[in-house]
DNA sequence: GCGATCAGCT
DNA sequence: CACAGCTGATCGC
């Protein structure tokens, strides 16, 4: 749960992915994506009687994540004050004061978060230097050397603050299966059940939110089965999810929800409501997605648990491990990394502890001592950090 | 009637 | 296995 209060030290009059409070004052809104804890107070009377009479004020965000949130009648008051923005194109940005006319322009570049469909990070280019704003992230090792516009002049750009997803940043997390693997145990086990008979059916026991559709497009484009969903209108302009989902419910993937749902299950029942097909029963198991875990030297096991006769969990992540956590901020290593979340049972300390030695400041001061190994090292790092003409980022990031 | 908050549940 | 959000109770306007 997302505990940052909206504004960033170096941008105060923007505001993302809060919208109450302090945050009424905002010259720019900005959502990383459409999930309901990031939304607080976008639909408040206070926010909508501040963008009745501030005409220039705006809620700037993804083309999915424009498209999902005006889906909601809820959020359709902001049709004329949401701008989407292209993924991974630098656009520049007017922040003015409506009072005083005093403005302010700032380059915001979208780049993709993994998160769930439409999630992005923000990266704020102006006066006060780069600040690079990460929403809720899911990247795999590497794939932050692999976005060119955290790049320029072919290295990593001189990044003052990250503001980081820190959902598993706690060693005890240190290794979350990969997509990849979880996928594929998902996909094998729906496999070997739905290829029994008809009759045999897949409950996908998944969370009201955002975050599940490549696991749907995945199966169906596997299996070709489409997914039976509640509601699919968000998604009437993405064919590529679109085509893979249906509200028919004689298919063998179900995906749909009611508030008694485990209770419909012991019964043999699914949430919409079917219970045979042709008159025969259903043979039905569920899989519920959830967060595995491993420690650094733990042994990993099974993606796939099974937690009753016909019941399994599978391991799902929506964020980033402690390891990919790691991987991604010391190769931006930034100036400053904050924390957006802590994670229960640690402190903002524990977390910022964790932090630190991935930051830029750490590496300055040469330890007294460093093992003989590492000397001839050193030398080569000097020199990069010679090279590097006025920044002073030191190279063992 | 609506919103904010919290407990409980998943 | 810990994310995200629903439901229902309570309180205040």
């Amino acid at each position: 749960m997302s505990s940052f209060q909206g504004q960033m030290e170096e941008y105060p009059t923007i505001s993302i992915d809060r919208f109450d409070r302090e945050n009424l004052k905002a010259r720019a809104y900005f959502l990383s994506h459409c999930h309901k804890d990031h939304m607080k107070g976008l639909r408040a009377p206070s926010l909508k009687r501040r963008l009745e009479c501030s005409l220039k004020v705006f809620l700037y965000c993804s083309p999915v994540t424009k498209e999902l949130l005006l889906t909601s009648p809820k959020y359709r008051f902001w049709e004329k004050r949401v701008k989407a923005i292209e993924i991974e194109t630098p656009t520049q940005i007017a922040l003015v004061d409506e009072a005083s006319g005093e403005k302010e322009e700032v380059v915001v570049t979208l780049l993709p978060a993994g998160h769930c469909p439409g999630s992005v990070m923000f990266l704020f280019q102006g006066s006060n230097g780069t600040v690079l704003y990460t929403g809720d992230f899911r990247l795999a090792k590497g794939e932050a050397s692999r976005m060119e516009l955290l790049h320029s002049g072919g290295r990593v750009k001189d990044i003052q603050s990250v503001y980081l997803d820190t959902t598993f940043c706690d060693p005890r997390f240190y290794q979350i299966p990969s997509r990849e693997e979880c996928l594929k145990g998902i996909l094998e086990l729906v496999r070997s059940w739905i290829t029994r008979s008809p009759h045999h059916v897949v409950w996908l026991n998944c969370k009201a939110a955002y975050g599940y559709e490549y696991l749907f497009t995945n199966l169906s484009e596997e299996l070709g089965v489409q997914v039976h969903v509640d509601k699919m209108d968000m998604f009437r302009n993405m064919p590529d999810i679109l085509h893979h989902l249906t509200t028919d419910r004689n298919t063998q993937v179900h995906a749909c929800r009611h508030p008694k749902a485990e209770e419909y299950f012991q019964w043999n029942k699914l949430p919409c409501g079917i219970t045979s097909k042709n008159k025969a029963m259903l043979h039905t198991i569920s899989i519920k997605p959830s967060t595995m875990w491993f420690g650094e030297r733990t042994r990993k096991t099974n993606v796939i648990a099974r937690t009753g006769e016909s019941s399994y969990r599978a391991c799902f992540s929506f964020h980033s491990s402690y390891s990919e956590i790691k991987d991604f901020l010391s190769y931006i290593c930034p100036v400053n990394a904050y924390p957006n979340v802590i994670p229960i049972g640690l402190t903002v300390d524990k977390v910022m502890e964790f932090l630190k030695p991935l930051c830029r400041s750490s590496q300055s001061a040469e330890p007294r001592y460093k093992p003989l190994g590492k000397l001839k090292r050193t030398r080569t790092i000097l020199l990069d950090s010679v090279l590097e003409a006025g920044n002073p980022r030191t190279k063992d990031c």
